[in-house]
DNA sequence: CAATTTACCTGGGTGC
DNA sequence: TGCACCCAGGTAAATT
């Protein structure tokens, strides 16, 4: 699934391809993804420059003079940059053409997203789908103190909400149980009974989850291709995900798993005591 | 009202 | 071989 070190990845793999560039076609295959893909999206993108590529939480952001493109890749999406010739595949739903060469979504399960927010609408983070949204992982802002000022009336386990986004982004169900490791946190902790000290603790592991999932080039766990269309090659050597009754890598203690909001959640029960 | 929980979209993989 | 079922991320709706 594309987290948000797969997202920074694919953006950076998409930027040199896309960056200064003008759109010279937009072919729609299939409109209905998560929210249908704007119909006028090629009277919008015909002839119009790429700016810029950006990311906010796991959005993709494509800006343009007089708008923002927004890509979600939902959890089987993926960008490749291809030849402009090259025949769509299967589930190869929208295309930007940029003369010679094509970016090219690939969703086979649909929960991706082509949204267009036009200038005109306002700043980007007024989007509905951004105005929400907690702070970056690598924001300065993103500290103890902000995680323990967000959480004092929150009574929900730690785990739901990181999951939520709203108090910081980017960390999907992976990276969540991974950075609760080492931050030594048991997922079914409540938010609000987690102190500053700890908190510091859970910044700096959530910062150095994703900072090392996205210097390795992002999880391969699924339909992450890079955008150059070479397989990204890192596996993230998980401490407890997906690795239920086999042995914590620190302590050998069997990983444990529990369901919480119909999500998966590994832990270490001698590690993660509270 | 804010926080929390539940339902939902899709299709690949799995187990019967 | 077919098919019911599980699972995933993130949002909207429902509920507490």
């Amino acid at each position: 699934m594309p987290e948000l070190p797969e997202v920074e990845v694919t953006r950076r793999g998409i930027d040199p391809h896309v960056s200064g560039r003008v759109v010279t076609g937009v072919a729609v295959r299939q409109p209905m993804l998560r929210w249908p893909v704007p119909a006028d999206l090629a009277t919008q993108l015909q002839g119009r420059t790429v700016r810029a590529t950006a990311r906010r939480g796991k959005y993709l952001l494509l800006e343009f003079e007089h708008g923002h493109l927004l890509i979600h890749l939902g959890m089987s999406g993926s960008l490749r940059v291809l030849p402009a010739a090259t025949p769509p595949r299967l589930h190869e739903h929208v295309d930007l053409v940029f003369g010679e060469t094509v970016l090219r979504l690939h969703d086979p399960r649909r929960f991706g997203a082509v949204l267009w927010h036009p200038r005109e609408a306002g700043v980007l983070g007024t989007h509905a789908l951004l105005a929400g949204l907690g702070v970056e992982p690598f924001d300065p802002a993103f500290d103890a103190d902000h995680l323990y000022r967000q959480t004092r009336r929150r009574s929900a386990p730690i785990k739901q909400v990181l999951l939520a986004g709203d108090v910081v982004v980017g960390v999907g169900n992976i990276y969540c149980s991974e950075a609760l490791f080492r931050a030594r946190i048991r997922p079914t902790t409540s938010a609000r009974a987690i102190g500053r000290a700890r908190y510091a603790l859970l910044a700096e592991a959530i910062r150095a989850v994703l900072a090392e999932a996205i210097d390795k080039g992002g999880s391969t766990l699924r339909d992450f291709v890079r955008a150059d269309g070479a397989r990204g090659y890192f596996q993230l050597d998980y401490y407890v995900y997906d690795r239920a009754g086999e042995p914590c890598r620190v302590c050998a203690t069997a990983v444990r798993a529990l369901r919480q909001g119909q999500r998966s959640t590994f832990f270490c029960p001698q590690c993660q005591r509270r």
